[in-house]
DNA sequence: CATGAATGAGAGTTCATTCAT
DNA sequence: AATGAATGAACTCTCATTCAT
């Protein structure tokens, strides 16, 4: 009849409901998301969500921006104290990958907020979308300084380096599949690291010369 | 006490939740779109819904079935007898850019299908998509052989193109405010042939030589 | 394992509601009242409920409008074709005081409303209410002009009576209690027609010369 | 990681909870009084409220049991060697509406108790109500014994009393708006003072002579 | 005495789905 | 082919209450 005692450590709940809640916003979105299912996770009452977060959506809102701010401090770990734009490039987008693959969940999330919510986005998320945005703008910015990249324009880039990462991650399984079945050449052999030098070295190839 | 009954051929009503279920499940996803709105945007009754797809899965199936032979149909119609493949590979650009400028919700709707739903995507489905793929890399493939491309990896370049697309598109919004609100170069301006005309430069220079 | 067929009668299961909604909210008040319980005293489906006024909060107005209206019906019924004040305050008194009988929640519902919710009744039922006031300060007014009544506050004699008899109804049973376990003279014998009588007797002399 | 525990002693506590729960008791009814409101108005600990009361329903008894009391402690202290029945009933009258109109929230807490709880009011509450009522009654009934009351049912007048001044009171804020919005005579610039002389003047009225 | 973490039951509400007509 | 009434399960969220410290 020994009941397990709860851990009573608001430190430790709270950062379980975090980390679970952010697997399952990106495995299924914000409204697929039940806060029972989440709670059963976490094996937490239900009610605690709502103790730490006050809402759904202010869970939600936590998660992005823990993700966010993850991604931006690795990122930006990486990039200091180099001053050499290529090479900075390279970084970025190996830091990237080398984080989506190892949280797979966390780049289709951001880019699910990116493309779902329009306009709706509040201000604190806005603002750390920037801080990422901002940190590879400055590399590119750079780069055409120093005359290394040239017919530049940097959402586009950003996307495109984004954009492909995030769809080989997620696609994983799916291209998996269509290789078994049907010999569909889906690079489902590949490997994040030779995915992310790919791309690294078509990225700098189409910044390179005029 | 004669009710009055909507005398509609079955054709034009399923046609009709068809269309507007593809414009409500792209604008707020599978679960955020309730049956009861698609209904009464089509002015008709929610059982008739379930009267003519079954489920709402049922009717998601469809609409993504729909949207991918309309996609096919657009990008087939266009690549037939030329036998250029870089002319060909610029068209597939270009043309899915102009599509997914008149149909916004669509890639996104693909997109999102994609990264979802991992290993449990219904078969039918599954054959759609490759054939849009196989499409692509048929053009590589092509490409190859004549010498006009090198060092192709057709499933990450097809990511490359849809991805940078598809996010140009959803972001469409939230670029404007932040190029509004801050000066963010966010290219919030540019218009959908200027984007597709940039990305089809970048891309084919990627694929051109070692 | 015949199961009973529902009625499928909207006009039925709406009255129904909307009669156990007045029970209920009379004797539990406006948040003790729950929609589960309320629905399966209906011995319908809690969604029904939404289903025909959209939110408890839009149920409980309909029921006050409807409580209120029927009040004014039976009062306006009586009162007119008479044309002296006396008579026609006797006759207030003991219609009103007939129908708290025979419905004894809705008075309790009326005065609670009254107290409750201070200054956020909603606009319908505040119009509601003052029909029911101005029926009754139209009677003391023709009372004074023709020398029937005589210092006269109309706010004052209205909740005199209205908050006697409704405290004589909703005490019934409380008032039964003390006076048999304590021999205390409750006026637990007394019938609605006796009280009506008396309070008519008292307040007519309260009412009349200077 | 010394923690700051409040030191209070616990009379103290326990007094402040009291006084603020027949704040909001009586604000908002038994059931919309949420003890998490409660806990934070007097800046203490939730659990505080269930070790000095067990349960929201005995800090409930408590308030009841400690306003009647209050109630009775005024109304004794006027009255007690005056032996004059007519001046003791305009002592009872003011002296009972110059604390509600001190107390706005008790007179509404007592009556809502009278008519919802019917059978249920528990033992200690019931014999704090029957204090009350037996000193009213004493007054009425020595004023018959002297020639100065007629034909009294002393449970009716006492809700008269009760019953006006209790909707005087907690209806003033609807009074004053209807006057304002519709320009309706709701006694909405009457203050306590002109009330209870007004309930008096009329009270004794209808009690004098035959 | 006092706290904050934890709980279970239930609140109102929504929604996909079914059924009788 | 079409309707509106009905349902059951799920949803987010609240709340009185308890427990370990």
């Amino acid at each position: 009849m020994s009941k397990i005692i709860k851990k009573r450590n608001a430190v430790a709940s709270k950062n379980l409901i975090l980390r679970n809640a952010t697997k399952l916003f990106s495995k299924k979105g914000y409204s697929s998301t039940s806060m029972e299912e989440l709670a059963s996770m976490c094996d937490l009452n239900k009610a605690m969500i709502f103790y730490y977060f006050d809402s759904k959506q202010g869970l939600y809102e936590a998660v992005i921006i823990e993700v966010l701010d993850e991604i931006y401090k690795h990122l930006a770990k990486e990039n200091k104290s180099i001053d050499n734009p290529k090479q900075e490039l390279s970084n970025f987008i190996k830091t990237f990958a080398s984080f989506s693959d190892s949280h797979p969940y966390l780049p289709s999330l951001l880019l699910k907020e990116l493309s779902d919510s329009g306009a709706k986005i509040p201000k604190t998320l806005f603002s750390h979308m920037k801080k990422l945005y901002t940190l590879f703008t400055n590399i590119l910015k750079r780069g055409e300084e120093v005359g290394d990249f040239f017919d530049v324009v940097p959402m586009i880039i950003y996307f495109m380096i984004m954009g492909t990462l995030n769809l080989m991650v997620t696609t994983k399984n799916l291209r998996d599949m269509a290789h078994e079945m049907d010999g569909l050449d889906t690079c489902s052999t590949c490997d994040m690291d030779e995915i992310s030098e790919y791309i690294d070295k078509k990225i700098q190839k189409l910044l390179k010369d005029k």
